[in-house]
DNA sequence: TATTTACAATACGATACGTATCGTTTTATT
DNA sequence: AATAAAACGATACGTATCGTATTGTAAATA
């Protein structure tokens, strides 16, 4: 099934996909999801509304695209060597985002998810599961230095997105570097009390 | 301000409104958000659609009046003496929501807020704040018994409160009995582990 | 009886999704 | 070259649903 790009007819523009995704955006940050209709991104991106529903199945799927190429491009996790700073690392990125304004944005697909369920399983399988396999890897490597039990990562990390989805959709409170520092202090600090804990009951 | 009920004109047909909430809460339990329009709900309730929007502002809050009333019906929280049993308890709370079939509303409820943020605010102070406040007396008793720090309190909310959201809006695990066992263990085993985190540091 | 208010029914305006169509442009094939 | 295929921008269209306005009727008070 090898693909040598040579089709028949004129080949897809991929300027205007970059251009669709950069109008969803802008128009996201700057108004709002309520603002960011097909219609007006496709004239934003000085593009036909087909040629968006061409490439996309639904306005869902233009934003999921349009925060993943965000994230691909601003997130990289690093290893310091230790949870806690590992972690701090982690919540920043989401502070990056916040800074972007693109929590309106990754609220719209939660939205969008709850109409569609066939979305919601592609946001948690393209986006959810992509994050939490990047952040298990610095459970794992915590685990592997005896920072904590390896059976507590993924409590570790319902807990770690928990926290921080309860203050991206209902504003529980800021998402910024100081939320990032009090977050990963919380699930470090409980990481290491559990580690403790079997040793002591 | 007393109010006599006797006002002037045809008073208010309440059965009417218990009507608009049992239809509402009916369709969203049997096919789930989308066949919830206002028009639908109007009918199956035998109420014009005017009558709908002279009692409540917008579909989103019928909805809401629809899950609290449900939840003022069904869920009771009561002191077991003992955090992990007390936890337990609320879960369980959850389970009956699940078993409702009440998750859709639920999530529902935060679409509604993500498009209308003024609504949000509304969902926040009348459902999860109330909800969290009962929630918070559970652990203001563990804190007087000793199990915990009261400085943990805010920590654990966000914690437990995390951990089931995440469960409702993305599937991550089941909302069932033993869902709710597992919540609750992993919660209170943070906070005694949390307690004692400080004598050893 | 007259007035006031809520009622059910239903028409209406506004918005936005997603589809269909048209003429044009770009590419590979013949 | 000429032709066929596919994507392009533009735009008309059908559908759905929200929330408002209107109409005639029913139930209460003054």
């Amino acid at each position: 099934m090898k693909d040598d790009g040579k089709k028949r007819g004129r080949p897809r523009d991929e300027k205007a996909r970059a251009r669709v995704l950069k109008a969803a955006l802008r128009i996201v940050r700057a108004e709002g999801l309520g603002a960011a209709t097909v219609e007006r991104i496709a004239h934003e991106a000085g593009v036909g509304k087909q040629t968006i529903y061409r490439w996309w199945p639904s306005r869902a799927h233009v934003l999921l695209d349009a925060l993943k190429s965000f994230v691909e491009q601003v997130v990289h996790i690093q290893d310091t060597g230790a949870l806690a700073t590992d972690l701090l690392g982690l919540a920043q990125a989401n502070d990056k985002a916040a800074s972007a304004q693109l929590l309106p944005l990754m609220r719209a697909l939660v939205a969008e998810g709850v109409a569609d369920r066939d979305f919601m399983a592609l946001f948690k399988r393209d986006y959810l599961d992509a994050r939490r396999q990047k952040a298990r890897l610095i459970f794992e490597r915590a685990a592997a230095r005896g920072e904590i039990e390896a059976g507590d990562i993924e409590t570790l990390l319902d807990t770690y997105y928990g926290m921080l989805w309860l203050r991206i959709l209902f504003e529980t409170g800021p998402v910024d570097h100081q939320a990032a520092a009090s977050i990963a202090r919380a699930v470090s600090g409980a990481g290491k009390a559990l580690a403790k804990r079997e040793a002591r009951e």
